[in-house]
DNA sequence: TTTCATATAGACAGACCTGTCTATCTAGAC
DNA sequence: GTCTAGATAGACAGGTCTGTCTATATGAAA
């Protein structure tokens, strides 16, 4: 008895399954409130193969972070690549183009429903600054202000940084109204805002 | 025996005890993290009172969402007009050195550690547009938004809706940023950001 | 004084939580 | 064949969770 063979989808490894079902179901309905019986029964994974490869459901948090994270970036440098958007400053803008797919769940999203940023929604949920996760999500948002400024490298700029940092903020702004409002129309407004900050910032 | 009188501060009527604690430690540790019997104990209420006035934990949260924004936006505004800003343009700019002073805890803030937005934090923790939480965070979010709108009335821009959405993404995404990677200064860049948008549009 | 709404303490149910443990099975390396 | 690393099922411990219930106490109004 005990057959080892009663879980769906085999193909891939414990270990992946597990970390792609907890990304959606953390997605889905949050960290605190996803338990990992659920997560576990869904992937179809033992519980010890969880605390065996992770230890902790803090570690698997920061693990799924990281991995969404090079995701997220991933795809978004993709999409600006098949843009064909050519200089920096409409490589620029079509960040927001994804911005818009992605909030509208679009067929070319990064992957998951739109639920907000999973990264936000991490620092909020573990706000102590002490917090693994909490500095998980932190450097994950900083990667996607540094991938802005590589977009902005060539623009001439006096400082390309703080312009990143504006337009940073102009991408979260338009997610949380996205999530807290349904403002699926918040990408292009956002998108506008960004056009005259990049010519204001390049035209000094 | 059974004394009615061994809590803390008697001084206000339960209800409102129940509400100050809570949204409190709900800034402090987030909505699912936080647990009732926590709250209760802090307050020095019985469990009994707490379902008589709310009848949920999601009832509860939905008030103290609903009490937050109002002190929140009174806040708000009492900051602008303390500023002695006299111009619209400069009564929204005011609106950006509130968030410095929110974001870096400053004596005179909105009276909450600073811990991210808690209306942000309750849509994330309670994704679903279905939940009553979720709705509440986004009708104050809407409402701060209103708030922006009406400081714009007297400014001769086409649209000041847009305009107001706008701004507002600059503060949610300086708030964000606050949170998730301690830029404390992010406040003073989305003022900057503010002024070129205002001025963009104004000169229209 | 009686009545009534509000508050209290504390037990309780039933579910769910994270994390540990044992004992078994499987697949690949050697 | 033998050994080993990784995966499995499932029970379990010890908490914590929300929400309900009972029985009692208080204070103000009638």
């Amino acid at each position: 008895m005990t057959q080892t063979q009663s879980s769906p989808s085999r193909a891939k490894p414990a270990r992946e399954r597990l970390i792609e079902t907890a990304t959606r179901m953390f997605n889905d309905g949050g960290y605190h409130a996803t338990g990992i019986d659920q997560i576990l029964s869904e992937a179809g994974v033992a519980k010890m193969t969880l605390y065996n490869n992770f230890g902790s459901k803090d570690d698997l948090i920061v693990e799924v972070l990281r991995r969404r994270g090079e995701d997220f970036r991933a795809w978004l440098a993709e999409w600006v690549t098949r843009s064909g958007a050519s200089t920096p400053r409409d490589r620029l803008l079509a960040v927001f183009d994804a911005l818009a797919v992605w909030h509208r769940d679009g067929p070319d999203g990064p992957g998951l429903p739109f639920k907000g940023c999973v990264f936000v929604r991490a620092s909020g949920e573990y706000p102590s600054g002490d917090s693994a996760i909490h500095q998980a999500a932190g450097a994950n948002k900083q990667a996607i202000i540094d991938l802005l400024a590589d977009l902005l490298a060539d623009l001439s700029v006096p400082d390309p940084r703080d312009l990143a940092e504006q337009l940073g903020y102009l991408i979260e702004g338009a997610t949380v109204a996205a999530l807290t409002r349904g403002r699926t129309d918040a990408a292009e407004r956002a998108k506008r805002s960004a056009a005259i900050l990049i010519d204001a910032s390049a035209s000094n």
